[in-house]
DNA sequence: TTAAATTCTAGTAAAACAATAGGGTTAGTA
DNA sequence: TACTAACCCTATTGTTTTACTAGAATTTAA
């Protein structure tokens, strides 16, 4: 489960826009970059991918920008990363949506496999159970 | 956590290095590469590492091998993983080994990384207390 | 009409990954 | 003493992934 810096930029994008007050929650590109110390066309291509995930929406032109999809609440950091990081499995052969066989002989009882199962679990437990909001209730309590 | 071939072939011959009978516990990489299905001079790179990491011992010349260094209760996933993969932590600025700022203004109240640093906590606490002798309980019941 | 903004595709340099290659050293055995 | 089986060690190579960079097209507000 290696954070790639597509990934960590993202989340910091989906957690600044989940952050940002309600009247001015439209927040552009170059904002975004400026705050968070981002390369603004690399952040580009990422909100462009969060965007075609469901998972943000945007307005053209003028004035313009990038907003949640959904209420903060409703946005888990497991579907963040995985949009743009891919499947959180450690290895493809315990990945729920990437599965591929990893070539033993008896993959029911292949120790690597069962211990890397617990390791994924334990994984997308914390994410797929992280919300933007929740991420916001650790920091400003 | 993505677990490279590098690791995965080394947990799996260290697995295959703890189930071996004592009276047979000497293992050649031709052995273990045949029957773990693993290109052999790869294979000789990883247990070479997981010799000067102190976890593999090795016999040189005619009927010499590798056996593990210490009895299989007292190696953990956690110390393979790190001799091959390096450190665990899914993004510097939480790693134990390893760390590094990630640039935030303020990273105790940055809330990716207290996130990040629960993901670190949770992969850790699997690997570190999950030894060979777990894993070898784990399928032979 | 202009300027500010997103959209979309392509390209690229560097690093990481997964081997492969090959010569050197050690040790058992005929 | 050869010979052979095994580990030791370092370098190289091809592929893929990562982290950008570039630029042209489109949309919208003023």
């Amino acid at each position: 489960m290696h954070l790639s810096k597509r990934g960590e930029y993202g989340l910091r994008a989906m957690i600044m826009l989940a952050k940002a007050p309600v009247d001015e929650k439209r927040l552009t590109i170059g904002e975004i970059a400026r705050e968070e110390n981002i390369p603004a066309k690399f952040l580009e291509q990422i909100l462009l991918s969060l965007k075609n995930a469901g998972l943000l929406q945007s307005k053209m032109g003028a004035g313009g920008g990038y907003y949640l999809a959904r209420p903060p609440e409703q946005i888990t950091l497991g579907e963040i990363k995985r949009t743009l990081d891919g499947p959180i499995a450690p290895i493809r052969c315990v990945s729920q949506m990437a599965y591929q066989s990893c070539g033993c002989p008896d993959e029911e009882n292949c120790g690597l496999r069962l211990v890397m199962q617990d390791v994924r679990d334990a994984i997308a437990d914390i994410l797929d159970n992280t919300s933007l909001a929740d991420v916001q209730a650790r920091i400003t309590n």
